[in-house]
DNA sequence: TAAAACAACTAAATCGTTTTCGGTAGGTCA
DNA sequence: TGACCTACCGAAAACGATTTAGTTGTTTTA
């Protein structure tokens, strides 16, 4: 086994000091073309490469960037994710990892263990637990240090970063106008409690479009579930007792289940009521009718927090503004709607 | 801003010697009782972490793994990492994800910067170009330095390492052999060119089920596409052309677009025709009908990894002895089998 | 010919820890 | 009174690289 090699064994093989070996790899004018030469064909021959650790130590830069997501196995992380990943390896960075789970408490000994020199900066979501708790003091703590961090999709104002999202309010309020244009009237409503601070815009979209149409709030035709978590029990009480001819979903998998407990029923889609859902992921995509969706565009929102981030840790400037960038929506139309 | 503080600070201020400070920090014996007191208070006011950087330089053990895997909005990648994180996680290893795109070249890039010192070890699985063009100078390298590695689902011979995989052809093979049960007689098989190790294996069990139960293998009931990529016209042109009572599909993309296919054609699943995909993933679960799947046991297979690669980055001895843990599929029965 | 300039190289500090090896002061024992 | 502990603490090396500030010996220059 061939240990890795580093500047002193060169220095010392080659009989000279380890000062003269690295400014001769990296090609310093300082040093003799003879031995330049004879060190680079050394350093080449041996598979020379430095040593990434020591690097770091010395300029207090790791290229490294820690991200903090909920879900890894969640179809839009993931494409926020892929977002980085593709955005920072282009850049030379590498992108750890972690996931916390909808967990207040891994979030933070995640952040804590990464913030002690790991890494250069941080992309995140909060989790459903960060959320509840309403508790940001790890946030606070990480930029009070100087580690620049990036929120995407879950933010709060509470911290001041970079941010990047999707104009959630805009999206419902897309979705509903659509189905009001169909010539819907009694528009459901499926969501979560509104801590999640996407759940909260989602309706609020979702109400601003009636109103803006002249149709009164139902709030029997809201269904709030605590988590994300399907209960099936829940939905399939909502559609037998409500009377709706349309559907808003904050994600795929309540709009999911809903259409094939609604088919189940023999109720038609798009015929008897339509459905609209928020992510546009692979179940949207193949579920029978394809479900109309409201598209986040997670790469590119990958992407814009990466090099947002990027930016900031490579600007020497201490500055103190901050932007959020928002993406619009898109309505990628499916069979679910337009009867 | 306050900047993270470290030992020379804490000495510095309370006009001891680092050494003092750091090992008053351990709590060593060797420090008096009231000197300890006064640095560990001060310690805990700062708030002062070691700086994970200089101890990894100090220690030469990052406490970092690498994964590397062909794709990350994957549902089954995705299910492993996680497995992969969860573990690691709890043993105090942060991970670092590249994604090798399925290119040679990219994996061989992010190998090669992990390599110098930024990761304890790897686990990987193999991408499509790497596979294709079978050059794993790359793995050699790592490996020769004396760097751990674990292979998952997609490996090769040609290294040795520890490898984890599922019993892909014993998968197959079940699969088909549940069709036969159910009495089908022309069982078709949709696979990619077999430079996959799966693929192979896969279709090495669909043969030997049928050859066991004295059905014939007709050829042309074998689909191969050259990559992962859904083509619609290949799918169509097939089961318009091919009269078929059952499907074994690698992938559960080529299952859903033959379903939809099939159903368009009037044909009945399961009545008309059985389907079983590879990869439990969501679309099994959420098509009409569900799609009976080869679970791969993705989480399972990525704890196992990291337990194979915790183990050997932590062991002293240079044991040469390497071992493949098989999986045994589990065959996931929903409503696209059993007329 | 002495001073200045230059080319080629090295010593040493630095990043933040850990750890080994001393060292000193005070007390104990013979 | 000297030898020997013991308790407590510090200096320095080490990890692997970069970089500043020299140090040579040779060549120009005035």
């Amino acid at each position: 086994m061939k240990r890795k090699i580093t500047l002193k064994h060169i220095a010392r093989e080659l009989g000279v000091s380890i000062s003269t070996v690295s400014k001769a790899l990296k090609n310093s004018e300082e040093i003799g073309r003879d031995t330049k030469e004879k060190i680079q064909a050394f350093a080449k021959l041996y598979n020379y490469k430095p040593n990434n650790i020591a690097i770091s130590l010395k300029n207090k830069r790791t290229k490294n960037i820690g991200v903090i997501i909920p879900d890894i196995v969640h179809h839009f992380f993931t494409t926020v994710f892929r977002g980085i990943e593709k955005y920072a390896n282009a850049k030379g960075y590498n992108v750890i990892v972690c996931v916390s789970d909808e967990s207040f408490d891994k979030e933070v000994i995640n952040m804590e263990l990464l913030a002690n020199g790991s890494i250069d900066g941080f992309i995140m979501a909060l989790s459903a637990g960060t959320q509840l708790k309403n508790d940001y003091n790890h946030l606070k703590e990480v930029t009070a240090q100087g580690i620049p961090l990036v929120l995407f999709d879950r933010v709060t104002p509470e911290i001041k970063c970079d941010k990047v999202v999707i104009d959630d309010k805009k999206g419902a309020y897309n979705a509903v106008t659509t189905f009001i244009r169909e010539g819907r009237k009694k528009i459901a409503l499926i969501t979560t409690k509104d801590y999640f601070s996407v759940s909260r815009d989602r309706a609020a979209g979702y109400r601003e479009a009636l109103l803006d149409n002249d149709l009164e709030i139902n709030e029997d035709l809201i269904l709030e579930f605590p988590s994300m978590e399907v209960d099936e029990k829940g939905i399939e009480e909502f559609f037998t007792n409500k009377k709706v001819d349309a559907v808003l979903s904050v994600n795929e998998i309540f709009a999911i289940h809903s259409m094939r407990f609604v088919q189940s029923l023999g109720i038609k889609i798009p015929e008897d009521i339509s459905f609209i859902g928020f992510t546009d992921g692979l179940l949207s995509k193949y579920s029978t009718p394809g479900l109309t969706a409201v598209a986040q565009h997670g790469e590119d929102m990958g992407k814009i927090a990466a090099e947002m981030l990027i930016e900031k840790v490579e600007s020497e400037e201490e500055e103190e503004t901050y932007t959020t960038k928002v993406l619009e929506p898109t309505l990628i139309v499916r069979g679910s709607t337009g009867n």
